[in-house]
DNA sequence: TACAGCCGTTATCCCAGGTTAATGACGCGC
DNA sequence: GCGCGTCATTAACCTGGGATAACGGCTGTA
């Protein structure tokens, strides 16, 4: 574990995706870090099934959080990107109900056990923020729902990847028309509920069609538009969300 | 509306499941109550989209959350019992992502839209249970997206009944044995993804196979043990939850 | 240079589950 | 009593996507 870094100088905090905090709040949130916490490429930052101690949120680098069975199937639930809190459910639930794994190199700024019902005693405003960005997460979660038990292959996969792609223009992270795209196909198949084998197919079809550019890790979309139309995938633009 | 009930002759709250909550917080509780709304089988609670005002506790009943794709396929997203709180993403994004609908008649709590709020601001206690229901109830989509994405159709159904079963048993509804078992088949083909036909193919194979009895809206499980090891689903017992 | 792992790709085969359609039972309004 | 809608059930047929396997490229390491 690093020592903190203080957040006024936090990297995430000017974007436009995020709203703004009072100089009090900052200093508490600032106050409550205990250190940053720094993962490799394929680490479980926290383990299926076990009680934790920290809730972090994702500073930088991507992450997922996922559920298997007993017998080896994995499920992914979400991808997590840089302003996401992760480790909430260990702290209100008794123990963590999924694992959460780095998909890149992660900067995770860590909080103390007891930060979260601090918060609620003493910052009203920073702990509706909280449930806020438990209750948007859940609605990502939804979303993945209706995907799964409703899209075809192909409109899951198309739906996926313009969900990434604008979460990870709304984290800042679009370099001339392209983003860093850290998943495998193994990745995608396990967010979806596809094998891998299928989804290598969709997304052949899906660079056929000139729909995506997808190689050495990146991604890029020629037509948003067309990429929801093929995804039946419509979201209302996304109000800013709190950090932290 | 109805005049709200009371929240101290609520007559949920002594059941064993709930946690127990302080007599000031009751009276806080009851006093942030509007009214109480009933719901006929089949009305819709909340449309799909809406902006809300209201935030509801399901006091008696069964409903649901699903979201549709606009050529109609739909898909459930998680069951509602008594105990349950609903609206609660509308009221903190800016409208709901979903859809509330009644499987029975229905009776629900209904607070004021800044109730919410509000209670973050005095209650710090009851902020923190309405996190934690969040939290939860994102929990049980996480598991929703698991069965979809990962389980067969027998593990998917087999799993849908146990936990349903086992949320009716908690909620004090268990009768001889016996739930009342509102959905319709086509109600548990939108919950798995799945269709209707095959939906009742598998159930069928469960009623000869000797696991369940399921007819005039009653639900029986034989042996819950070997349910749980048809569907794959084990979960650890339940910790008392809020309730409000 | 060789070997091992991981990942992407493609082909072949095949089945779990979708689709369509028909039939009956039941309840409801008139 | 008649007609209509909802729901459960079953059969016949078909397909989207799973399973398996083989190959190639890349990277790390020895």
């Amino acid at each position: 574990m690093e020592p903190p870094i203080p957040c006024t100088g936090c990297p995430l905090r000017p974007l436009a995706a995020f709203k703004p905090v009072t100089a009090r709040e900052i200093a508490s949130i600032s106050a409550a870090k205990v250190g940053q916490r720094l993962c490799t490429t394929g680490a479980t930052i926290l383990a299926e099934g076990q009680a934790t101690t920290r809730v972090y949120v994702l500073l930088a680098g991507w992450a997922f959080r996922f559920k298997t069975l007993e017998d080896g199937r994995r499920q992914i639930l979400n991808f997590l990107l840089p302003g996401d809190m992760l480790g909430l459910q260990g702290e209100l639930l008794a123990n963590l109900p999924h694992g959460v794994e780095a998909l890149t190199e992660v900067n995770l700024c860590a909080f103390a056990a007891d930060a979260v019902p601090r918060f609620f005693g003493n910052h009203p405003g920073i702990a509706l923020d909280i449930t806020w960005l438990a209750a948007h997460e859940e609605r990502l979660v939804d979303d993945v729902v209706l995907s799964v038990g409703r899209r075809t292959a192909m409109e899951r996969v198309a739906a996926l990847l313009v969900h990434l792609f604008k979460r990870a223009a709304s984290a800042g992270l679009v370099e001339d028309g392209t983003i860093r795209f850290p998943l495998t196909q193994l990745h995608i198949a396990d967010a979806l509920g596809l094998s891998v084998v299928h989804t290598n197919r969709v997304l052949q079809r899906l660079r056929k069609g000139g729909f995506i550019r997808l190689d050495a890790q990146r991604l890029a979309i020629g037509d948003l538009r067309a990429m929801q139309r093929v995804g039946r995938y419509w979201e209302e633009p996304a109000p800013r969300r709190p950090l932290l």
